[in-house]
DNA sequence: AAAGTTCGACCGACCGGACGGTCGGCTTCC
DNA sequence: GGAAGCCGACCGTCCGGTCGGTCGAACTTT
C-alpha cells in the first residue's frame, strides 16, 4: 500500500465491513442504520459524518466487489495458455471468490434494485464489463476450435456457466470436506466438457 | 378444479398476484400494504381482512411456488423412461417454469429470510424434498451406469445444475429469440453431458 | 511555554415521515 | 337481519437523516 492510509480511511472500511456483515444476514432495507452503528462501535451521526447516506454504503459495497471480479478476471485470462484455460480458470477463481466471500456476493445479487436507476445503471456497465471477459475468452476459444459445435449461443453459454458458479453463494459452506478451489477445479471441469475438443 | 371457489378465495388470488408483481420488482420490505392494495383496488383494511399480516403474504406466495415444484418435478421424473432423461426433463421443465415465472422465483430466491426462523424451516423441508428428487434420478442413473465417472459429490452436481438452471431468472428475457423450451433443452444437455454415458 | 485557534471525530436529542396494523362504523348481498 | 366486504381515520413505532454542541490533539501566536 503506498497510499498512506488516513484514520478515516480505516474508519471508513471497518464501517463498509459491518455493513456487509449486517446486510448480508438481514438484508439491506431490514438493517437499520443505528444497527451499523453499534456494529462498528459508533454512534448514527458518526457514521454520517463517514458516509453520505444509506445508500453510499451500498455503492461502495457494490464498487469494490465489481472492480475487484473485474481486475481479477483480466488478469486471469491474460495469464492463461489459451482461452479455454482462461474460462476454466476464470470459472474456478469465480467460485473460490464466492465462497469466500459469501455475504458479500449476496448483497450483490439479492439487493440489486435498491439503488436509484442512475447509480444502478453506472454499476451495470462495469458488470457487463466482466461478463465480456468470460464472453470474449469462449468466442476466441470457438474461433480457434472449429470442430467444437456449441448448440446454443455463446451468451447462454456463458449465463449458464456464470450461473452455476455465482450460485454457490446458496449452498456453500465452509465446514464441507472440499475445498473452494477443489469445488472450483470440479465444476468448471464438468461445465467446460460441452466445449473441450 | 373441484373446489367451489368462492369469492374470497378470489380475491385473495387477485392480492396474491399483485403481491409478486410488487414484492418482485420493488422487494418485499421495500413495498408497503398501502402499495399492494392500491394495486389490487382495495383499501389496506381490507387487505387485512383475507390476510392476517403482511408475512403471510409471503409465506402464501413461497408455498404455492415450492408445492407446484415438489408436484411438477415428481411427475416429471415419474414420466420418464430412465433417471437420466427425468434429470433432464426435471431441468428443462424448470427453466421453462422459472423463465414465466420470474417475478415469483426471484421472491422465493431473494427474499428467503424475510421469514421469521419457524417459518422459515418449515419451507426449507419442502425445498430439500424438491431437491432430493433430483438428487435420487442423479444416483439412480450413476447406479445404472458404472461406467460414468463423476468427478465431484452426487450433491455438488445436482446444484451446479439447479443454480445453473435457476439462474436463468437473472438474464432470460421473453424478447429473446428462442422460447424457454428451446433454452431448456440446450441448458439441460450441455449440463449433463458429463453424465452421458 | 502558556494561551489561543483550528479542525476532525464524535454524540445526545430531536424531527418529519412512513409503515404495519387496528378500530369502529358503513354498505351490500343473501 | 345478519354476516361478509369494505373503508376513513387513527395509533405506536421505527427509521433515515439533522442539529447543535463537546472533546482533544495538533498548530499558531505571543
Amino acid at each position: 500500500m503506498p497510499e498512506p492510509t488516513t484514520r478515516a480511511d480505516a474508519q471508513r472500511a471497518r464501517v463498509l465491513a459491518t455493513s456487509v456483515e449486517i446486510f448480508g444476514t438481514r438484508g439491506y432495507r431490514a438493517t437499520s442504520m443505528n444497527e451499523i452503528a453499534a456494529g462498528v462501535g459508533l454512534s448514527k451521526p458518526t457514521l454520517y459524518h463517514y458516509f453520505r447516506n444509506k445508500e453510499e454504503l451500498l455503492v461502495r459495497i457494490y464498487s469494490e466487489v465489481l472492480d475487484e471480479s473485474l481486475r481479477m478476471a483480466r488478469a486471469t485470462v491474460a495469464a492463461a495458455p489459451t482461452p479455454l484455460d482462461g474460462l476454466r480458470d476464470l470459472l474456478v477463481s469465480r467460485v473460490v471468490y464466492t465462497c469466500e466471500n459469501r455475504e458479500l456476493l449476496k448483497i450483490c445479487f439479492e439487493e440489486e434494485d435498491e439503488l436509484r436507476p442512475d447509480l444502478a445503471e453506472e454499476l451495470l456497465v462495469r458488470r457487463r464489463a466482466f461478463e465480456d471477459v468470460a464472453m470474449d475468452a469462449l468466442r476466441a476459444h470457438l474461433a480457434a476450435h472449429p470442430q467444437v459445435h456449441l448448440a446454443m449461443a455463446p451468451k447462454v453459454f456463458v449465463n449458464l456457466c456464470l450461473g452455476a458458479v455465482n450460485w454457490t453463494y446458496k449452498w456453500y459452506r465452509p465446514s464441507g470436506p472440499r475445498t473452494p478451489l477443489e469445488l472450483g477445479r470440479d465444476m468448471a471441469d464438468a461445465l467446460l466438457v460441452v466445449v473441450t475438443p
